[in-house]
RNA sequence: GGGCGGUUAGCUCAGUUGGGAGAGCACCAGCUCGACAAGCUGGGGGUCACUGGUUCGAGCCCAGUACCGCCCACCA
C-alpha cells in the first residue's frame, strides 16, 4: 500500500482519476478469467467505429455497462467486459477516400490491393483512439482481449458463417431493385435508408391510347414525382375495380419521348384515390413497380446508371445528363406535345443514405442476399418466452414486430473494405463458395477462378461478435467460459441492425442466445433539444465534461439525467455528482482526521450508529433491486441521498463530538460505516471512492475487487430510530418550538441542530404558529375521517393511518398546551 | 400512412397497485460551526398541456383534443 496521500479540503479529480486507471489495469483487475470457477458475467461493448470517437452516447453507454461490471465484480463473478472496435465498412472507405481525393487520386486510380493497405495505414496512425477514451472514463473493460472485426480470427468466423448460411440454402444471388447511393457506389439495406421529407413537384402527364378510337379523351393521366423515369416505363397500372379505367384494361398506350406501347395492366396496389388512380410502371427505378413488374412479366428498362447518369436507350441528347437535367426535358418536351396536364407542388418522404445524405436512387442490381425467416424464428421465439428481456420493455415488442415482418438480406456492397465475399466463379458461371480460396470450380473442376468483388454489409459480422471475440468458430476456453453473455446494452437506433442479428446469429451458430437483457439506453439531446451532432454544432464532447467535472461526477451524472426515452443534456447532474464525490472526500477528511491506528470495525453502542448502519443495509437492497431492474436513474439518487442526508447531515454530524472527545469504538464505527457507504458507491463513482478507500488504515485489497456488502439484519429495527428526532428538527426549524426528548435523543438533537447557534427561536419560539398548523391538520384529518363514502370504500390500511395522523397530531397539540 | 413515447416549479427531470405535489440547479434570506463557502440552514415559486368521464378521492385509470419528439413505411 502506498503512504496515505495528504487530504485536502477540496477534492481534485485530476491525477487521481488517471493514476487508479493505471493501477487497476497494470494489476490485472479488469481481466477475466477463462478458467475460474466462479459464475461467469459478460458484457460485450458495442463495438465502435475504429474511425470514430467518444460521443455522448459511449459515454453512457460506457457508464452503464462498467457499473453493472463493477457491482458483479465486487459481487464475486468472474466478469468479462469485452472491447473492441467495429471495421465500419462505408464510414472507414470515405473516410480514407476522401484523404486521396485531398491528395488528388481516387481508389480506383491505386487500384483495390493499395487502397486496402492504405486503409491500414490510415488505421494504424489514427484509427482505435475510443479504446483510450473509454480507458478515461474508467471503464474497466478487459483491454487484454481487444478484437477488431477485420482481425485474422475474426474474419475467419465471419466467412464460416457465410459458408454456414450458403449451406444452409439461404444466401443466394439475384437481380432485385435495391438501394443504391450513388455517393457511397454501392447497395445499403432497407435499415440504412433515412426517409426525409422533400419538396418534389408532381407532374402530370397524359399517355396517349396507342390505338386511340376517340371514346373518352383518347389518352391516361399518371402522376410522377421523377419525370425522367417515363423513359424507363413499360406500363400504365389502374385498379381492377376502378370503373373510370375498366374499359382501358388490356389496350395499350404511347410512352412520352420514347414512343414505346405499353400495355394498361390491373393491379390492386394501385391507390385509386391517389393522383389521377392510374400508375406510371418503371420496374427498374422504383420499388413498388419492381414487384408489380415481376408479377406481369414486364421487362425491366434501365435509363439511371450507378453513377445517377442517364443511359439506355434513350435519345442521344439525353445521355449522360442527370435525372433532374433529364427530367426537365421530358417536363418540357411534354408542354410542347400538350401533354403536360399540370404540375403541382408535392411535399413527400424521400429515402436519403444515412451516412452520405444523397437521395437513394433505386436500381435493379445483381446481389447477394440472405433469406431470414428461418434465422429469425428461434429469435421470435426466446423473446416471445421472455428468455430475453428488452428493458424498457416496449422495445422488445418493436424487435419482436420487425423479425415477424422480416425481409430479405441484401449482404454484399460494392466497397473495397470489409469482408470480401468467400464466392469464387469459373468461367462457366459456376458459383463456389467455401471459407478459404479453393484449388478448383466446385462444379466443374476448373482451376482458373476469379472471386467476388463484393465485401459483405458490415452488420453481418457485426451480428457475431459476442462469440467471435471469443475464439468461435473454435472451441476454446473462452468461449466455453463466456458465452452465452448476460447485458447488452445499446441504443435505440440499432436494435434491429445488431441487437437482433446478434439473437439469430447466436442461435444459429451456437443454439444459444448470446445476453439475456438487453438495455437500450436513452438518447441524450443537446440542451437544446435537438440531437447532438458534430454538423449541427451541437454537440457536447464527454471528454471535455470529464476534463472540467471529472470522471465521477460525469458518470454519475450520465446516469442521473438517463432515465427517459430522450432526455437533454444539462449540466445540473453532472454538478450534482461533482458536489457528491467532494461531500464523500470531506466526509472522509472528518472520521479519518487523528485516526490513530484505529481501524475499521463495526462496534455501535449509540442510537445513531445502529440508525446508520441499517439505513445503508435498507439502501443496499433498494439498491441492488435498482440495478436488478437497470433503473440507474433511481440507484444513483439513492446513493445521493444516503451520502448527503443520512450519512453526512444526520450520523457524522450526530458522531462528531464523540469522535472529537477521542471515542475509539465511535470512530473504529465510523469507518465500517464509510467502508459499507464506498462499496456501495464505487460501482457508479469508483475513482474517489477508490482513493478515499486507500486512505482507510490497514487496508489490504483494493476498493474494485472488495467484496460487495451483504445483508445485515442486526440492526433493522433500527431503521426508524431517528424519526423522532428529525421531527422534532423540523419543528424546531419550523417555528423554534423544542419538542422533549429522551436523553440520547436529546444528545443527537443537540449535535445536529446545535440550537445555541441560532437557526430557530430557542425555547420561546412560536407556538401559537405551530399550534395552528397542527390544527390545520387536525381539521384536514377530520374532514377525511366524518366522509362516510371515505371511510366505508377506501382501503382499511389507508384509513386506519388518517386515524393514526389524526391521534398523532392531537397529541402534539396538547403537548404544546394547545 | 401505421406504431410508440412525451407534456409536472424559471431550467433539467422524479413521482413505485389512485389516498396530503418532489429532487437537483437557479433565485431570496440567514449562518465566517474544530470535514466541506465548491459548505450549512431556511424560504418563495406549480390550474400536474387541454376537455370530458370513472371514483368518497385522479398527476396517476378511461375517452377525446392540441403540441413536441422518435421509430417503421412500396400513395406514384
Amino acid at each position: 500500500m502506498e503512504p496515505r496521500p495528504h487530504m485536502e479540503p477540496l477534492y481534485r479529480p485530476h491525477g487521481v482519476e488517471e493514476r487508479w486507471q493505471r493501477a487497476w489495469e497494470e494489476e490485472g483487475l479488469y481481466r477475466a478469467d477463462p478458467s475460474s470457477d466462479a459464475p461467469s458475467y459478460v458484457i460485450a461493448v458495442p463495438p465502435p467505429n475504429v474511425t470514430g470517437a467518444l460521443h455522448m452516447g459511449h459515454a453512457l453507454n460506457g457508464t452503464i455497462q462498467d457499473s453493472l461490471i463493477r457491482w458483479h465484480r465486487m459481487r464475486g463473478f468472474n466478469t468479462l467486459w469485452q472491447p473492441g472496435y467495429d471495421h465500419a465498412g462505408i464510414a472507414t472507405q470515405a473516410v480514407v477516400e476522401r484523404e486521396l481525393r485531398r491528395e488528388g487520386t481516387s481508389r480506383q486510380e491505386i487500384g483495390r490491393e493499395a487502397f486496402v493497405e492504405r486503409v491500414w495505414q490510415w488505421l494504424h496512425e489514427y484509427g482505435g483512439v475510443i479504446m483510450g477514451q473509454f480507458r478515461r472514463l474508467g471503464s474497466s473493460l478487459d483491454y487484454e482481449r481487444e478484437r477488431f472485426t477485420m482481425d485474422d480470427d475474426y474474419i475467419r468466423a465471419v466467412m464460416r458463417f457465410f459458408v454456414h448460411l450458403y449451406e444452409r440454402g439461404w444466401i443466394y444471388r439475384d437481380n432485385r431493385i435495391i438501394n443504391w447511393c450513388p455517393d457511397c457506389r454501392t447497395s445499403i439495406s432497407d435499415l440504412e435508408v433515412e426517409h426525409i421529407e422533400v419538396d418534389d413537384a408532381l407532374t402530370y402527364a397524359r399517355y396517349l391510347l396507342a390505338d386511340g378510337d376517340g371514346a373518352g379523351d383518347g389518352y391516361v393521366t399518371v402522376a410522377t414525382v421523377r419525370p425522367a423515369t417515363i423513359l424507363a416505363d413499360v406500363a400504365v397500372a389502374v385498379h381492377p375495380s376502378d370503373e373510370r379505367y375498366t374499359q382501358l384494361i388490356g389496350r395499350e398506350v404511347i410512352v412520352p419521348v420514347v414512343g414505346r406501347k405499353v400495355p394498361v395492366i390491373a393491379d390492386d396496389r394501385v391507390e385509386p384515390e391517389f393522383g389521377t388512380g392510374a400508375l406510371k410502371i418503371t420496374p427498374g427505378h422504383d420499388p413498388v413497380d419492381f414487384e408489380i413488374g415481376r408479377d406481369h412479366g414486364l421487362p425491366e428498362l434501365t435509363v439511371i446508371g450507378f453513377d445517377g447518369r442517364m443511359i439506355g436507350d434513350i435519345p442521344d441528347m439525353l445521355v449522360g445528363l442527370t435525372e433532374e437535367e433529364a427530367g426537365d426535358y421530358v417536363v418540357e418536351w411534354l408542354r410542347e406535345e400538350k401533354l403536360l396536364e399540370k404540375r403541382e407542388s408535392y411535399r413527400h418522404a424521400v429515402g436519403h443514405c444515412e451516412r452520405s445524405g444523397t437521395r437513394i436512387q433505386p436500381l435493379v442490381s445483381l446481389q447477394w442476399w440472405c433469406a431470414t425467416e428461418e434465422l429469425a424464428r428461434p429469435a421470435i421465439d426466446a423473446i416471445q418466452s421472455g428468455r430475453v428481456r428488452f428493458h424498457p420493455p416496449v422495445h422488445g415488442r418493436v424487435a419482436l414486430d420487425w423479425l415477424t415482418a422480416i425481409r430479405p438480406w441484401n449482404v454484399s456492397r460494392q466497397l473495397w473494405w470489409g469482408h470480401q465475399l468467400p464466392i469464387w466463379y469459373c468461367p462457366d458461371g459456376h458459383v463456389t463458395c467455401a471459407e478459404t480460396e479453393p484449388d478448383a470450380c466446385a462444379e466443374c473442376g476448373t482451376a482458373e477462378l476469379r472471386r467476388d468483388e463484393d465485401v459483405l454489409d458490415t452488420w453481418f459480422s457485426s451480428a457475431l461478435w459476442p462469440f467471435a471475440t471469443l475464439g468461435w468458430p473454435d472451441d476454446t476456453p473462452a468461449l466455453r467460459a463466456f458465452y452465452p453473455g448476460d447485458v447488452n446494452s445499446t441504443a435505440r437506433e440499432i436494435i434491429f441492425l445488431w441487437v437482433n442479428r446478434m439473437l439469430m446469429a447466436g442461435l444459429e451458430l451456437l443454439g444459444d442466445i448470446p445476453f439475456h437483457d438487453v438495455i437500450i439506453h436513452s438518447t441524450i439531446l443537446a440542451p437544446d433539444g435537438r440531437r447532438m451532432s458534430k454538423s449541427l454544432g451541437t454537440g457536447i464532447d464527454p471528454l471535455d465534461v470529464i476534463e472540467a467535472h471529472g470522471a465521477d461526477a460525469t458518470r454519475y451524472g450520465l446516469l442521473k439525467m438517463s432515465s427517459g426515452q430522450d432526455v437533454r443534456f444539462s449540466y445540473g447532474p453532472i454538478e450534482e455528482g461533482r458536489k457528491l464525490a467532494n461531500k464523500l472526500w470531506n466526509v472522509a477528511r472528518l472520521l479519518l482526521a487523528d485516526v490513530g491506528d484505529v481501524v475499521p470495525d463495526a462496534r455501535p453502542r449509540e442510537l445513531e450508529e445502529r440508525w446508520i448502519l441499517a439505513r445503508i443495509d435498507t439502501t443496499r437492497a433498494e439498491l441492488e433491486a435498482d440495478l436488478d431492474a437497470f433503473d440507474f436513474a433511481h440507484a444513483v439518487d439513492r446513493l445521493y441521498h444516503l451520502t448527503f442526508d443520512d450519512f453526512c447531515d444526520w450520523y457524522a454530524e450526530a458522531v462528531k463530538p464523540r469522535l472529537y472527545a477521542g471515542d475509539e469504538d465511535a470512530r473504529a464505527t465510523a469507518l465500517a460505516a464509510l467502508e459499507r457507504l464506498l462499496k456501495l458507491l464505487h460501482p457508479v463513482m469508483p475513482h474517489v471512492t477508490e482513493e478515499i478507500w486507500a486512505n482507510l488504515p490497514r487496508r489490504e485489497t483494493r476498493l474494485i475487487v472488495a467484496p460487495w456488502p451483504g445483508p445485515d439484519e442486526r440492526f433493522a429495527a433500527d431503521v426508524g430510530a431517528l424519526v423522532g428526532v428529525q421531527e422534532a428538527a423540523e419543528r424546531f426549524r419550523r417555528s423554534g418550538v423544542s419538542t422533549p426528548l429522551e436523553a440520547d435523543e436529546k444528545r443527537i438533537f443537540d449535535a445536529v441542530v446545535r440550537p445555541e447557534r441560532g437557526g430557530g427561536g430557542g425555547e420561546n419560539g412560536n407556538i401559537e404558529a405551530e399550534r395552528e398548523r397542527l390544527r390545520g391538520e387536525i381539521a384536514r384529518a377530520e374532514e377525511m375521517l366524518a366522509n362516510e363514502r371515505f371511510v366505508e370504500r377506501a382501503p382499511a390500511a389507508v384509513v386506519e393511518a388518517e386515524r393514526e395522523k389524526l391521534e398523532r397530531y392531537r397529541r402534539e397539540l396538547d403537548a404544546l398546551g394547545g
